[in-house]
DNA sequence: ACAGTAATTATGCAAGCGTATAATTTCTAA
DNA sequence: TTAGAAATTATACGCTTGCATAATTACTGT
């Protein structure tokens, strides 16, 4: 009982960084970035906002940091089904076609995230860098996957072809995900995943569609 | 000699509402809609700070203002050539779509605005009018200008075929668009509308590519 | 058991924000 | 020519912001 008074717990640093990060990146995908203040990302984490400078050596640090495990998780969301890699070249581009058009990679908050560290990646070198490389990493993944589906149907295709193949590809995945995610009601569940499967197989030359999966 | 000294003048209302919406619009393409603030309007505006709100209600009638203006001249400089209209349907939807791939349109300060305002559709009901009204004109007269070249090759496709269509064209061009204005060094000038053009043709399972244009 | 150290809270400050209102200046109609 | 109305500037107020610093609290090694 002498513990009921106690004011307040050590947490390890890693966590307590954690909970600012989630508690900026929910504050950003609900309300936007000029809602995400010292004081509401502190009273999000449940803790003062003298935490924010002693975790990290500014706001704009814990921006950075919050950007940088967005993409990241985006990053996982979408790949990992396609690197577990059991099936076809064909099945696994499918699976990541279909894992970066449906929920929760798909998400009102995640495209509201993108849009508001956007501005910010205009002027901050250090974002300006994870964008880039959060980029290239999503369309060299599929420049490789659409590589490998056609070396599995026998298609011969130059680097540059594959290029602006994936440039395509990326586009539309990109645009799909930005449609569904800021007029969630425009879409029926299925249909995003379904335009994108079609599409890129119009785009490659290939039917993905066939029977890949029973929907 | 005696207007030497003349502290101000008087401009026709109209001229001043479009040079605070253009300053408006200038500031949140080039740092972000936290730059945007009254005093930073008014000084690029070349006026107090007191116009904007004899001119608007308030800052936020700003930028809703700014915003409907921004995505109105969008949406004239995509579709003027393709509704001048002399050619055939499918010289028109090539123009569509290559001028929604080139600059102006594609620009940086462009996709930087477009993300800026995304925050504040999530809250404003107003805004959000704005952004779907733009959305839906801009996929219908993709549908309809697919609609018109599947008819002039003869295609017979049902109202849901095309809608699916428009949906993916639309969203590859805007992942396009995005990624040109967002990683301008990233793509060869002509590459843009090249891939556009390819892709879209693929998707529609026509080849817009073949005698359009020189290029 | 307890002293030292690091984590956490508490408090304060200067600057910038949007907005309201008062004081000027310009233009126009008679 | 001049009075009045509208446009524009000038000033000020209350609030929020990010950040710094001081005051507490909790944990750890010995």
């Amino acid at each position: 009982m002498s513990e009921n008074t106690r004011k307040f717990k050590r947490e390890p640093a890693a966590q307590r960084r954690e909970a600012l990060i989630r508690a900026t990146l929910s504050l950003i995908a609900e309300q936007g970035v000029q809602a995400a203040t010292v004081r509401a990302i502190a009273t999000r984490a449940e803790v003062t906002q003298g935490m924010i400078r002693h975790y990290f050596s500014s706001k704009e640090d814990l921006i950075t940091a919050a950007y940088e495990y967005h993409m990241n998780r985006l990053t996982n969301l979408t790949s990992a089904r396609a690197d577990a890699a059991q099936g076809s070249a064909r099945a696994r581009l499918v699976a990541f076609v279909v894992d970066s058009l449906t929920p929760p990679v798909v998400d009102a908050g995640s495209v509201s995230l993108w849009a508001g560290f956007l501005n910010k990646v205009h002027d901050d070198e250090q974002m300006q860098t994870i964008h880039q490389r959060t980029y290239y990493e999503f369309r060299d993944r599929l420049e490789a996957l659409i590589g490998e589906v056609q070396g599995e149907a026998g298609i011969v295709s130059t680097a540059q072809d594959r290029r602006l193949l994936a440039i395509a590809c990326n586009a539309l995945i990109d645009g799909l995900w930005m449609e569904g995610g800021v007029l969630p009601g425009a879409f029926a569940p299925e249909e995003l995943p379904q335009i994108g499967i079609k599409s890129i197989g119009a785009i490659i030359g290939m039917d993905l569609a066939e029977t890949g999966q029973k929907t």
